[in-house]
RNA sequence: GCGCCUGUAGCUCAACGGAUAGAGCACCGACCUUCUAAGUCGGGGGUUGCAGGUUCGAUUCCUGCCAGGCGCGCCA
């Protein structure tokens, strides 16, 4: 039984409560701002309401009835709390039993079932950089898609590429006044960006770029076949060097197609809408009135435009019904940051559609845009973007330098390695200063670009805790020399635990809350502060107690299991995060 | 004007409605003959934007202001 059911169990009994509100029990424990405090807390202040009794006075009689037993050593009032000793081995030994039973999946649950998320993230736009700021929704989303992955559900990740729309006209534009095959051969994605870029700068001085602009996209979208093969070829070009850099971040997706895909259907459901008389002309326009939906004030959602040209809501919709019949979400999420209207529009306007056509469905219900702050400095049309590319290179290059550095000034600690090892865990590092970066924050934050931040190797970083990971692989590394046990299996506990270790078992005890509560939150900010606070409690006890050296055989066998377990731990929340775990740096 | 989001230490950020609001950076002071000092320990630093309300209890929930960001039918 875990820690918690066993303590609601017994204050249940003293309460005499009936089994089905031990659940309300559990919930309501919490933890004591310091050790010293006790383990686990129960607040007294609902009781007191219900008992119309002085909570302390609650707390002092609830702490007497509660006798010590195999899990619990002793109850104490402390004012309104009853504050719970755990007995240290006997948690110590549940915890890490259940690391070693199934150390991979140690924090994992079946909450989904297999009932499949679809989760739409990172959707570059063709043509333009894949610079810092994209660098978000595509973490932002690779993380949620291991989280829920690893609670049980079916996650579609859906790269929904952004190939379609005026800004083609723009590029198309440019490539026909300026364009140059061997530039475009030779920089891909650069040269197309310094296209519409300087297509762009035109049309703010000179507003008939613009009109050719949407006229030369509208001949896309008609099928005009000298405009459709430039626009294939572009896309190409684009999409490999995205490739590359999805192939360096670790990130794949199920499906990359974008907006163009859904394009043969766009009609059809345009269609659908104006059948079922949810949508209505207006100044030339085809839109949906949603305001009446959400109860927000929304402007109308636009499916086409005067001109006649389909919309991006349009798509969005065709393509949202398309992945609804696909895949039978129970979930749909996008990752894009600062679109809510935009959403809150298409997911009401699927919800009239449905009521309209008469079928069950739960669109504003079962979709969700996951937003997320904004990344300062990184316009593109400012030509002001920093491509991620060239963070990963710098950070990778900083990783090496601070690595020579350090082997410079203790040799001994930093064994030779072969270039290409050197290589390796330089570019792990960079990855995981800048994939951690990201996520030291809460999502809705707004982040500005620096570099020296970004590439900040100390402190609450991700180098911090792929350090912290090679200092418990060197500890086996030792093991292993002197012929000990190297995986951390079970081992005796000792009847005492060190202040340092037990702090320890508590932070493991934490990680599948940590997890469910990222999943939950949709937050991938709630690993990476579970694992800061996991290393930090690490080194509190790497640098209090040795492991292998000058420690009884009985304890070097716990704390090794300790380790495994910490690592074991640590190795599973980096996953979760795209960080390569190290076992040198 | 309307909508969404955000205001917490000098800076960057935490805190299921719970105890003395915590980390990192920066600054000051300690700690390597030891399993990697990319580390650890200690110190200074706060009217949680303002004012009300709900509650036994509010950084957290509600209302109104103030400040900032983003968006608001023919960009995507």
């Amino acid at each position: 039984m875990p820690i918690t059911a066993h303590v609601a169990r017994a204050l249940g009994a003293a309460l005499g409560y009936a089994p089905e509100h031990l659940p309300e029990i559990e919930r309501a424990l919490t933890e004591p701002p310091s050790l010293a405090l006790g383990d686990l807390a129960f607040p007294c202040f609902q009781l007191a309401r219900q008992l119309r009794a002085a909570p302390a006075k609650i707390a002092a009689d609830l702490a007497s009835r509660i006798t010590a037993d195999t899990l619990i050593e002793r109850a104490v009032a402390q004012g309104p709390y009853v504050n719970l000793y755990l007995d240290r081995a006997a948690a110590a030994r549940q915890v890490l039993g259940a690391i070693a039973g199934d150390p991979e999946r140690y924090g994992s649950r079946n909450l989904g079932g297999g009932q499949v998320i679809v989760l739409d993230f990172s959707a570059p736009n063709i043509a333009k950089p894949f610079h810092f700021g994209h660098l978000r929704s595509t973490n932002i989303g690779a993380d949620l898609a291991r989280i829920f992955s690893f609670l049980g559900y079916r996650v579609v990740r859906k790269n929904y590429i952004g190939d379609w729309g005026t800004q083609f006209g723009f590029v198309i534009y440019a490539w026909q006044k300026w364009g140059d095959l061997h530039a475009l051969r030779q920089r891909a994605i650069e040269y197309l960006v310094e296209l519409y870029v300087r297509a762009y700068k035109e049309s703010e001085t000179d507003p008939g770029v613009r009109e050719q602009a949407r006229h030369l996209f509208l001949r896309l979208e008609q099928g005009d076949p000298d405009i459709a093969a430039l626009w294939q070829q572009f896309r190409e070009l684009s999409l490999a060097g995205f490739m590359r850099t999805y192939e360096r971040l670790g990130i794949g997706f199920d499906s990359y197609e974008g907006e163009a895909s859904v394009n043969h259907l766009v009609e059809a459901v345009i269609e659908r809408f104006r059948r079922a008389s949810v949508a209505v002309e207006s100044e030339g326009a085809l839109v949906v009135p949603v305001s009446d939906v959400l109860g927000r004030e929304l402007a109308p959602m636009m499916l086409r435009k005067s001109d006649g040209a389909s919309t991006y809501a349009a798509r969005d919709c065709a393509e949202a019904l398309d992945r609804f019949e696909r895949y039978g979400f129970s979930a749909n999420i996008y990752v894009v940051s600062r679109q809510e209207d935009h959403f809150a529009q298409v997911f009401a306007a699927l919800g009239k559609l449905a009521e309209a056509e008469g079928w069950e469905s739960r669109w504003p219900q079962t979709c969700e845009n996951v937003s997320f702050g904004y990344v300062r400095g990184m316009s593109t049309r400012k030509g002001e973007a920093v491509w991620l590319e060239d963070v990963l290179d710098e950070a990778r290059d900083r990783a090496r330098r601070v690595r020579e550095e350090k082997s410079a000034a203790n040799p001994r600690a930093f064994p030779e390695l072969p270039e290409e090892e050197l290589e390796r865990i330089s570019e792990s590092v960079g990855q995981a200063a800048l994939l951690y970066f990201d996520v030291s924050s809460r999502r809705m934050s707004d982040i500005t670009f620096d570099w020296d931040s970004v590439l900040q190797f100390e402190g609450n970083t991700g180098p911090y805790l792929q350090y912290c990971h090679a200092r418990m692989c060197g500890i086996f590394r030792k093991a292993a020399a002197q012929g000990l046990a190297t995986t951390g299996g079970p081992a005796p506990t000792p009847a005492t635990l060190a202040d340092e270790e037990w702090a320890l078992v508590l932070v493991l005890r934490g990680f599948g809350a940590a997890v469910e509560r990222a999943a939950e939150g949709r937050e991938p900010h709630e690993i990476s502060q579970y694992l800061h606070t996991l290393a930090s409690a690490f080194n509190a006890f790497y640098n209090r107690h040795t492991v292998i050296d000058g420690a009884e055989p009985l304890t070097t066998g716990f704390r090794l299991e300790l380790v495994g377990a910490a690592q074991a731990v640590l190795a599973s929340g980096l996953r979760l995060l795209g960080i390569r775990s190290l076992e040198l740096m």
